[in-house]
DNA sequence: AAGACCTCATAGGCTGTCTCTATGACCCCG
DNA sequence: CGGGGTCATAGAGACAGCCTATGAGGTCTT
C-alpha cells in the first residue's frame, strides 16, 4: 500500500519553505523546534529523499524540496477546503450565516469560498446545507437558511438574486476518441445524433442538455446514464465515449491533458448561471454580503 | 490551528464509500475491523458529522459523508500525485526509466501521468529529475535520462520527439479587476502596454511573452518580477495586477472563478508546445514508450 | 578577536494514540 | 431457529510523537 505523508509534515514543510527556518516553521505550526527537526527527518526518511538543505543560517529547500513543496501545497489546498466545508456543514443552520447550495456549487466552489470569507471575517460560522435547486429555493423561503446558491436559467419571481458565475457544460472525450483530434467546432445536430454519456433524466445538467438539443430531436439514446459526476467522469477517461458534464468537475482533466474538450459550435448554447439566492425584504446581513461579494470575485 | 485530517482516515472512507462495509474497508486499507471502526468514530467526531449510517447488513453513506467522500478523493487524489512524483525524484537513474522533465511539466503533469502508468505496468520503477529545457536534452544527450519532457517551440535536431500537448499562456485577473469585466478580447498592443505580474527574465514563460509581444515593443516594464509560479499566482490573487502565466498553473482558479482569465485576441500568439524527447537510435523501451503514450493520451 | 545570537541536532523521559485480539450484540436469510 | 454477515466494546501492548534541556556549529557585531 502507498504510506501516505502525513499531512501536519507537509504543512510543516510549507512553512519552512516561506520562513526559511526549521524553529521559525516549528513556531508558525505550534510545535517545538526539535519536535520540527524530527518530522522533517523522517519526512524526508520516509520520501526517500533530502528536501531541506541545513545550515547553521537557516534552512533551504533543495531542488527536490521545491517540487515536493509545490505538490504539498496543493494536497494542502485540498486539505483546508475539505476542512471548511465540513464545518460549514457541520454548523449548519444553528449559526450566525446558514447556507444552502446545489450539489454542484457545493462541492466544488463553496469550499473554497468559504477559506476566503474566513480570512475575511474570521469569526464567522457558516452552516452549509447540500440540496437541489428547489429545495434551497424552499428552505429560501420557510426561513431555514439566510442565502442560496443555485444553477440554472431559472429565476424565482419572489427572491433576490445576484449573479455569482457561469457554469458551462462541456463534451468531453478521452484523447484516443475521435472527437479528440477534431478541429472544427461540433454543431448542434451532430451532437443531437450521437450516443452521449449522461446523467439521469431530471438532473440538472440532462435538463440543460435536453433545453440546447430540443430543436434537433433532444440528445440521442444515451450510452450509460449515471446517478452522479464521479463515475460519469471515470466513464470518460476510461474512454467509454463522449461525456457532457460541468466543467468544474473535469478542468483540472482538460488542463492535463487526460480528458479532451471538443469544442461546440455557437448553435450548442450549454450555459449556465449561477446565482445567489435570498429572501426580499429581509436584506443580506454582514456575513451573507460579504460571501456574495467573495462568490462574485469581491467586485 | 485548523486540525487537519488524518489521510488514512480519509482513505479508508472512501473504501467504506466503494465498498459499503467497514469490515472489507478495513481489509482493503490493511486494519482490523475494530480499528476502522474507531478510526472513522474519530473522524466523526473530529469533522462534528455523522458520515455513515452504520446497519448490521453494512455502512451506507450520509448526505454529508457523500459530500465529504468527494472531497476527500479530491485530497487524496494530490496526495498520491505527490506520492507517485516524490517516488519518482526518487529512484532517479538507477532504475529502469529516467525521465528529466522541466519544471511545468514535472510540476503539474507527471505525477499523474505516473499514477496512470502505474496502473499500466505496476512494477515500473521511474526516475525523475526536474531541470529546464537545456539541460533536459544535455541529459538525453549524455545518456542519463532514457526520455526528456521539455515545453517550447524549439526542436533538437538529433533527437526523436513527439508532441504530448499544448501549454497556453494565459493573462489572469482578480475579479474585481477591469478587465475581468472585458467583452472585447485584449489585443496585442494594448498587452503590450501594459504593467503585468511576470516571471524574470530568461524564464520560460517569459520568454515566449517577449517573443509574442517583440513587434508591440515588447511588455512594458512589468510591476513586479518574481522567480516562482506560486508566488505570482498569490499576486495576482490579491489583486496586484495582471499576471501571465501558464494555464496549467490556474485551471482550477480559473474554473472555480478565484481568478478570470482575460480572452486575447488572436495576434497573440501564447502557446507553446509540449514534447517528449527521446535519443535517436536508442529505441524507447516498453515503459518509455507507455510512458509517451500515456501524456499523450493513450492514442 | 571575542562575545552574543542565531541556526539545527541529540538525549532522555513521558504521554498519548493507535493497534491488535477476543468477545458480544444485532439483524437478515435460509 | 441456527449460520453468516454486520458493527461495537474491552483491555492490553507497542510505537510514535512531543517536550525540555543541552550541545555544537556558524555568523554578525562590537
Amino acid at each position: 500500500m502507498t504510506r501516505l505523508p502525513d499531512l501536519d509534515a507537509l504543512q510543516l514543510l510549507v512553512a519552512v519553505a516561506d520562513t526559511g527556518s526549521l524553529g521559525k516553521a516549528a513556531a508558525r505550526t505550534g510545535i517545538s523546534q526539535p519536535s520540527a527537526s524530527a518530522r522533517m527527518a523522517t519526512l524526508e526518511r520516509r520520501l526517500g529523499l533530502k528536501l531541506l538543505e541545513r545550515t547553521t543560517s537557516g534552512s533551504r529547500l533543495t531542488g527536490d524540496g521545491a517540487v515536493v513543496t509545490d505538490w504539498a501545497r496543493r494536497v494542502l489546498e485540498q486539505a483546508e477546503a475539505l476542512v471548511e466545508g465540513a464545518e460549514a456543514l457541520r454548523t449548519h443552520a444553528d449559526e450566525r450565516l446558514a447556507v444552502a447550495a446545489s450539489l454542484t456549487i457545493a462541492e466544488h466552489l463553496v469550499p473554497k469560498w468559504l477559506i476566503e470569507l474566513r480570512q475575511l471575517l474570521p469569526g464567522t460560522r457558516v452552516g452549509l446545507t447540500v440540496e437541489n435547486s428547489h429545495q434551497v429555493v424552499a428552505a429560501l423561503r420557510a426561513g431555514e437558511v439566510d442565502l442560496g446558491f443555485v444553477e440554472g436559467t431559472w429565476v424565482p419571481r419572489d427572491l433576490h438574486s445576484a449573479v455569482v458565475g457561469r457554469d458551462r457544460l462541456v463534451v468531453v472525450v478521452a484523447p484516443g476518441h475521435p472527437w479528440a483530434r477534431r478541429k472544427e467546432p461540433l454543431t448542434a445536430a451532430e451532437l443531437a445524433a450521437e450516443p452521449l454519456l449522461l446523467r439521469e433524466p431530471g438532473s440538472g445538467t440532462r435538463e440543460v442538455l435536453e433545453a440546447a438539443l430540443a430543436a434537433h430531436d433532444g440528445p440521442a439514446v444515451p450510452l450509460i446514464e449515471l446517478g452522479a459526476t464521479a463515475p460519469l467522469r471515470s466513464a470518460a477517461l476510461a474512454g467509454s465515449g463522449p461525456a457532457v458534464l460541468s466543467v468544474l468537475a473535469v478542468a483540472e482533466d482538460i488542463a492535463s491533458g487526460r480528458l479532451v474538450e471538443v469544442s461546440l459550435a455557437e448553435d450548442v448554447a450549454l450555459r449556465r448561471t449561477l446565482r445567489a439566492v435570498w429572501r426580499r425584504g429581509r436584506e443580506l446581513n454582514d456575513a451573507a454580503g460579504r460571501l456574495v461579494q467573495v462568490a462574485r470575485g469581491r467586485a
